[in-house]
This record gives structure tokens, sequence and C-alpha cells, in this order.
DNA sequence: GTCTATAGCAGGATAGAC
DNA sequence: GTCTATCCTGCTATAGAC
């Protein structure tokens, strides 16, 4: 017996289930009959709950997602705030970390990128919530960070594309992982997932131009 | 009257349909009598031609995405052939050049991209042929070229790692159109690719380690 | 090779009992 | 708030004329 059958009510379960699903397969390609058969409730349940299919799928970003990613941000800024140093390697470090480590358990991060992947392939209406409500803020927070301690300064201009070439790969490696496995020869287990993530941060952290050669 | 109504039979005017609306919206999204619509042929001729939905859809791979994968490597060859010198610069710039510029044109290259994208959030049959058929020899190609033109011997593993790095943006950039204007500020105009193009470029070659700080 | 017609089923949404 | 029963639309796939 999972959590979902007792523990929560119909309208958690559906969303729960709801977020699972859309993630793996889309919303196009999710049925609700599917939805309450995984959250074992009855079809009528969620139009009572949610009116149409489409509202259950912003609500799950709404409800799930966008708090979710409000908790990554915090542990970034927590992290962040117990180092001592605040150069760039330890920002990017610290970022990386917060997103492929970080609070979420392997399968909330899982749901959580393919969600992100989606909606910026094929944008809806929650592509708005997550651009005003996740990502605008933060890169803004972020870049204001970084313009600050980077040895030249930057453009600001620069530094976004820089950020969004550190969100886009740390996104590739989450939701690509059927390719990266084909391609590398490796499972994503705890040591692989290890490498990755010094790969990510070397990679950005070269990449942002702030490392020389001979650093490493 | 597009062109498709009349110079090509009907079996390639579903192939190039299927593909548009499939890129833009995912296999489960498009119904066939959409396709037939936009082929302006009947209904019955996707089922001669293809047997069902999903071998359509793998037919599209087959006859139309992977081809042009290779027209697009093609490309890249042939302008590294072009090049005097192969350093790990020139590489660089030419397999980005080739895969942001390149023999496509831009909608091409954005509905290529867009099923590149799905397939491996998602993947199908599809993407076992695009592993075997496309990435899988390309990468071997790539990683071998650079071994031999890297300054330090980096290891083959850390390589690939780097090149999906490269791709990802590559992909990111492609896909995610609709988020990064909202992130940039900026459209994506010929002013923008350009230097989109030259930022990836310059992210990538600091990222494999092989340019100082003081070289830029 | 392309068409019309239709079988057969699955989908979203609602009505109304409890 | 949750259920059963049902409506109706739109889907894939096939049969068979031309």
């Amino acid at each position: 017996m999972t959590k979902n059958e007792t523990t929560e009510n119909t309208r958690e379960r559906i969303l729960d289930e709801a977020e699972i699903l859309f993630a793996r397969r889309g919303y196009q390609a999710v049925s609700i009959r599917e939805i309450i058969q995984a959250a074992h409730c009855n079809l009528a349940a969620v139009n009572y709950h949610f009116g149409q299919k489409k509202n259950l799928y912003l609500e799950v970003f709404r409800s799930r997602l966008i708090p979710r990613a409000k908790r990554v941000q915090a542990a970034f800024w927590e992290s962040l705030h117990k180092e001592t140093s605040h150069s760039v390697d330890t920002i990017v470090r610290t970022l990386t970390e917060a997103f492929i480590h970080g609070p979420l358990t392997e399968e909330e991060r899982y749901l959580h990128n393919q969600l992100m992947a989606r909606e910026q392939a094929e944008p809806s209406e929650a592509l708005e919530l997550i651009i005003r409500e996740v990502m605008q803020p933060f890169f803004t927070e972020i870049a204001h960070l970084l313009h600050q301690v980077l040895p030249e300064k930057v453009e600001k201009d620069t530094l976004r594309l820089s950020l969004l070439s550190m969100f886009s790969q740390i996104l590739y490696f989450s939701f690509a992982r059927a390719a990266v496995t084909r391609i590398t020869g490796r499972e994503y287990d705890d040591d692989f997932k290890a490498i990755l993530a010094d790969h990510i941060v070397r990679f950005c952290l070269h990449g942002l131009g702030t490392v020389r050669r001979e650093d490493k």
C-alpha cells in the first residue's frame, strides 16, 4: 500500500499522480482516466476539484513544481551563506550542487526537470508561471551576485547567456538520461552522478572565463 | 498554393507535414487527421503508405531527420577541411557554426532540434535510430579528432561529457526559444543569433579548458 | 494509389444519486 | 466530496469502390 492510498485527501493524491504522469509522458499523452487509476479515485473527482484537465495541469505547476523550485533556490542561498568566501568558484559550485544534489530526492528532481524541459520545448500557460515565479527572479539575483564578484565586469547580457548555458546542461543531463547513458556507456549511479556534477561545475567555471588552464 | 500541394507525391507530402506537426507538438498530440489536412490528402492514404501512425513517425526520422543530420555533419567536415589549422579553437568554432548556421534553413533547424529534444526527453524506438545512425558515430569521430589536438591528453570520458555539454547548449538555445527570449529580452533575429553562436563557441572553448583568461 | 464510409473504441466532460 | 452512469466528440484503423 502506497502512502497515497489513504494518508492524503483525494485532491492531493490526484495532484501527486498527475505530476508523475505529466512529467513522464506529457500533457496530451496522459488521460484523466490514467490519473484517477493511479490516484485510486473516480473520474468525476478530477472535474469536481479542477474543472477541466488543463486546470489540473496548471495546478500541478502552482502547487507542486513552483514551491519545489523555490525550495531548491532557498537551499542554494542557505548553502552559500555557510561559505566563507563568495568567489565565482564558490557560487558556481554551490549553484550546481543545489540543482544536482540539493534538497530534492532523485525522483523529485527527475519529475521537476522533465516538466521544465517539456514546458520550455512546448510552452503552455504554465511557462509564463515558471518564468515569472521561478526563472526571472532567480536569474536576476544570481546575475547581480556574480556581477559583483566577477574579476572583469562582464556584461549583464553575457552573464545571462552563461547562466542559461549552465542550466541547459543541468537540464540536459537530467532529461536526456537515455541518450547520455548510451553515449557515455555509464549508468546513472552515485559514482557517475558525482562525475557529472564535477564536470558541469568545471565546464561552467571555465565557461565563465574565470579559470586559467594552469589553475586546475 | 504551397509547393506541397502539387509538386510531390502524396507519400512525400504526408512525411513533410507530419514532421512539422510532430516537431511542434509531439507524437501523441498530433492526430492523423491534422496531418492529412495539412498534406491535402485522405485519411486512408496514411494507412496505405505507412500502415499505422507509429510507422509514419519512425519514417519521418528515417527519411527526413537522419539524412538531414548527416548533411550537417558533412557540412562540418567540409568546412573543417577548408581550414588551414585544425586547432581546438577551429574545431569547436566550426562545429558550433555547422549546427547553428550550417546548411539548414532556420525552419529545418527548428524542426530538427525539436524532434531531437523530444526523443531524448521521452525516448521511443526513434531514439535508437538517432543514437546509432547520428550521435554515436559522430561523437566517436569528434572525440577522436579532439583527442589528437588537445594540448593535454584529456580523458576520452571527459571529452564525451564536454561534447554533450556543448550539444546540450546548441539544443537548448534552439528548443527553449520562448524561455530564452523572456530571460534575455531578445528576439531571435540575425543579430541575436550571431551573439548566441559567439557565446556558445566561447563558453565551450573555455569549458574544454584550452583557453586562458588572458587570451581573449 | 486515392477515395468514401464506417467500425470500434477511448477521450473529456456532465448529470444526478448518495 | 465521492460515486455510477452516460453523452458526445474525435481518434485509429479497415473495408471496399474507383
